[in-house]
DNA sequence: CTGAAATGCGACCGGAAAAGTCGCATTTGT
DNA sequence: ACAAATGCGACTTTTCCGGTCGCATTTCAG
């Protein structure tokens, strides 16, 4: 299954966060986390994380936290996500410290592999965190305030359109 | 880290394969295990997914096997996705099956998250096999050549551009 | 100078999900 | 009737991610 990470979730809440304050205002990991629920020790380190790879600033000691580093529309999520999950790798045929690939001789899928993860990094180098995180339409705060209810299941409805494929765009 | 199940690399595999067949040919989960050394049971119950979900057709009993059923044209990548791996879930706030989001209350990225996971679907559901299976290109056969040898780390050099950022664009 | 408050960082642990295994039922051609 | 194939469900193993712990470092305030 192909899955967002929880950290990649942090972070953006911690950047929706930052995207609200007045500029050159800190937030502290702690407020965070007392915000949002989140255990301090798996926020600190993505907060790190990002500031490491410059889309946050960290100002250390007492009275010190993070601000945004660079507009975030010059910021990919493709970098987001390898701040704070390591470097995109999509396929084992992929990996880098792997000596060979264990189907290496009679491998035949390695070039759809390859064209498969390229699409999806140029997806997430091409999404920039301003784009993702703009402020919500009233449509989208809809949508929000149905989180967490009855849900529709989407993928049932794509896997079976027959059956109610109206659900589907509201979600769009 | 958002990786490609190895599922779904066995089923462009022998997708792959079974793309050279003559039409009509059958091909049995045991000849495809011997050519390209999957363990039996995996590669099996991948192949009986994709018979399920209509891509594959199956014949049982003697002399029995395999065969495309759709062209690969009009079969997306995501439908093979969820077919072998199960409904596409990008984030664990769209979890159907979870009553409540840990972070209801306070979580400020729904929105965002459901944004990104669009993009994601309809990368998947955009992508048929086709376009992901087609012959190679000859400068794919290359690449697939360089394959298992000394790979350039792409991620890296993205990070940091102003190093080696040549070696890219081989890989595009 | 000293202590409190914050980040920085590396090692460790547990659980969930993926990957793989086993066994047997069912179907079908010879 | 038998052999060869799929169909399917339960089980085990392994890997990796989320989370925890502990301590060092930095910086402000008094």
């Amino acid at each position: 299954m192909v899955k967002i990470s929880r950290k990649v979730e942090y972070a953006l809440m911690a950047l929706q966060h930052m995207r609200a304050q007045q500029p050159g205002q800190v937030v502290s990991a702690k407020d965070l986390c007392a915000t949002y629920r989140v255990a301090f020790p798996i926020l600190s380190k993505v907060l790190q994380n990002l500031a490491a790879a410059g889309v946050l600033r960290s100002a250390q000691g007492a009275h010190g936290g993070y601000r945004i580093a660079r507009p975030l529309a010059e910021v990919t999520f493709g970098e987001l996500s390898e701040a704070v999950v390591g470097p995109l790798q999509f396929s084992y045929c992929l990996h880098r410290d792997l000596v060979r690939c264990q189907l290496a001789e009679c491998c035949n899928v390695i070039s759809p592999v390859v064209r498969l993860s390229n699409r999806i990094e140029e997806l997430f180098y091409s999404m920039s965190l301003e784009e993702l995180l703009h402020a919500e339409e009233p449509r989208e705060a809809a949508i929000r305030a149905r989180h967490n209810a009855a849900a529709p299941d989407r993928a049932a409805a794509r896997r079976k359109p027959e059956t109610a494929p109206a659900e589907e765009l509201v979600w769009k």
